[in-house]
DNA sequence: CTAACATATGAATAACTGTTCATGTGTTCA
DNA sequence: TGAACACATGAACAGTTATTCATATGTTAG
């Protein structure tokens, strides 16, 4: 039994050469780790719900949790987290702040990825 | 003290009109659940990476394994999670699986990911 | 058939994430 | 100045998720 515990091509070494090729290819690290902080981010149906409807019009808060039928802390956590990655922006108008889509890459990512789900 | 506790808007139903009509534009919920469910499989690194390696070529699992400097079970895992979103295919030639891109819905929705960071 | 190996997978654990609850902040109006 | 309100935020809790470890599956070579 004895196992020497053969990770994995450990003899073999199948496509070193292939290997270092596409690793010289890839992205830096970090931009990978962005990125996926960014999916992330569209990755919570609260939040693509949020995203779909700032599409439609410029809403507050409370238009947004009453749209949504979720608590308005709720809707503000999210909010705060799509602020962070630039995602919206507001406005504030007295007591009310107005929130809409930051830029039109919002919805071009919403397309590519609805592009996929309705083929 | 004895807070009647106003949720949100209870008075002024500020756009009660304009979150109707915003309602009626929204995708099904159903729809939108299975986008973000989408977007989710983006948002960690190590899918992520794994999905620009391959862009780059076809590579068998001990290859990404090699590349990213994780686990073979790692790697395993995470194409499971890829392949059943449909992202990734493979062909298997002995004992060997090669995996590959399901289609360039992947390598658009990157873009779009990338157009947004490096902006 | 059996040993070797590439890959898959189930269970367990640690880290992360979204919501709720309670409360704080900033603005308006009287 | 103080009450009312729209919104923000911190802490806590529950649910989810990615990795690791151990082991199972499926294929090849001898």
């Amino acid at each position: 039994m004895e196992s020497n515990q053969p990770l994995c091509c450990d003899t073999t070494e199948i496509h070193m050469d292939l290997v270092e090729q596409v690793r010289s290819q890839l992205p830096q690290d970090e931009i990978l780790y962005d990125l996926a902080e960014l999916f992330k981010i569209f990755g919570d149906s609260t939040r693509i719900k949020i995203l779909y409807a700032l599409l439609e019009s410029e809403l507050c808060v409370c238009d947004l949790a009453k749209l949504m039928e979720v608590s308005q802390s709720a809707v503000s956590h999210q909010l705060r987290v799509l602020k962070g990655s630039k995602l919206v922006k507001f406005r504030r108008e007295g007591k009310v702040l107005y929130y809409s889509l930051a830029d039109d890459h919002v919805l071009s990512i919403l397309n590519q990825g609805m592009d996929h789900l309705t083929e």
